[in-house]
DNA sequence: GTGTCAAGATATATTACTAAATTAGTATCT
DNA sequence: AGATACTAATTTAGTAATATATCTTGACAC
């Protein structure tokens, strides 16, 4: 059960459906959504349907017009950045260029969260941290439970920067974790993921903006390095 | 008309009327929601109101359980990298925190993006760059244009570093241009700020990374000093 | 050419009903 | 008395049929 990531099954299976239909391509980006049609495939009634449209609109997927029909956007407008989103992407078949987009994107933010981390972290931060660390290194073997507490660190990491928006990138966070979790399987246990951490709680902790900057700019490098060897760049 | 970058009316106004209640706090987080209530006070009815609740939970303000009843979430499970919930957001009062936060995102993200644009730009990336910079000249005295074309040429640079997540920091950078003009109005026409975009451009356009970094590095950083003198802080 | 008007199409809203899920209370049995 | 099983109440979720509002297109007049 390796759903600790997974959000709850907020919304019903035909936005599910649906959205799996577009984000996959099958119905590509510009098409014009034929809602009679749709709603006697998915077997439910035109306002279900509807609501489940409403949240593909919110999320910047489709556009409904009056008159004109309902639209698959471009993907330039859909909300890359929603959890959702990625995970519907990341339900499909692997694409490479999301995962190094995923990776660059921690390579960005979370080096400059660290450091902001160092500046601000209270002691419950770092509490959080280090309780997500203790567990990392007690869950040797059971791979589940060391991505839910490396998902964790992060987490608490984010949050210890007290900036609202830096703490939504949590969602693209996990969302890279369960990819990379989906192409690699079997981590080569020689490398332990414990050292690195801790080399950023202790910066962090010490109040060591540039050290923790530094330290989770090379944590991320590796992870971005293990990817590109492992999908055969 | 400095709609520029106001998104279309996508959703109906009651989803924008209940999302300024709850973002307000007037509807406080943890709130159960009153469906019944709301369907009288907002005068629609019950299905358009679920419609719009649809689009709440899709950017994770709301969520509605059978049975339990439909909740505020927490405000850190809200899609605060939603282009809707930062434009209601800025709707409200000015909230300083926000626009410190805002800042700080482009701090991080803005120059990474630069260094990102000066490896892999390409003629039309650059030329869309200059497009806007040349805009910019012309609209001297004319505070809507500028904004505009202020707002596509950081498109336009996000654009170039042909990451779609990095892409979508295009609606905090937009927001963060838009609030900041809420408050500033009139800026010192002394400070023209179309020379400190040209030598990001030009650092691109030679492919000089660090250059571009730096000079990026150096136009977020005013723009939040800018921010900081004006929010009196 | 330009503006106005009518017709057609389609998303959007309404009403009223049924179904499903889950909590909490109640009764029953041991 | 305590645990289990049943029942009721509440509230979201879904269905269906119908009406309305609004946008597009094309035609026609000016």
């Amino acid at each position: 059960m390796l759903a600790g990531y997974q959000l709850r099954g907020v919304h019903g299976q035909t936005v599910e459906a649906l959205a799996r239909r577009i984000l996959s391509g099958e119905i590509p980006e510009g098409a014009t959504l034929d809602l009679l049609a749709l709603r006697e495939e998915l077997d439910v009634s035109l306002t279900a349907l509807r609501e489940a449209l409403k949240v593909l609109s919110a999320k910047g997927i489709i556009d409904a017009r009056q008159k004109r029909g309902t639209f698959v956007q471009p993907r330039s407008t859909w909300n890359m950045l929603d959890g959702d989103v990625l995970r519907w992407r990341s339900a499909g078949p692997p694409d490479p260029d999301l995962l190094e987009h995923l990776a660059e994107v921690r390579s960005i933010v979370e080096p400059a969260a660290a450091k902001l981390a160092a500046q601000r972290a209270t002691d419950t931060d770092l509490a959080d941290m280090d309780d997500a660390l203790t567990r990392m290194a007690g869950a040797a073997g059971k791979p589940g439970e060391l991505v839910d507490a490396d998902l964790d660190f992060h987490r608490a990491l984010l949050g210890a920067t007290h900036n609202q928006l830096v703490v939504q990138m949590e969602r693209v966070i996990a969302s890279g974790l369960a990819m990379r979790d989906q192409v690699v399987h079997n981590a080569d246990p020689a490398d332990d993921p414990v050292p690195s951490h801790r080399k950023v709680l202790e910066a962090i902790r010490a109040g060591d903006a540039e050290a923790a900057e530094q330290a989770m700019r090379a944590l991320v490098d590796k992870a971005s390095e293990d990817l590109r060897r492992i999908s055969g760049h």
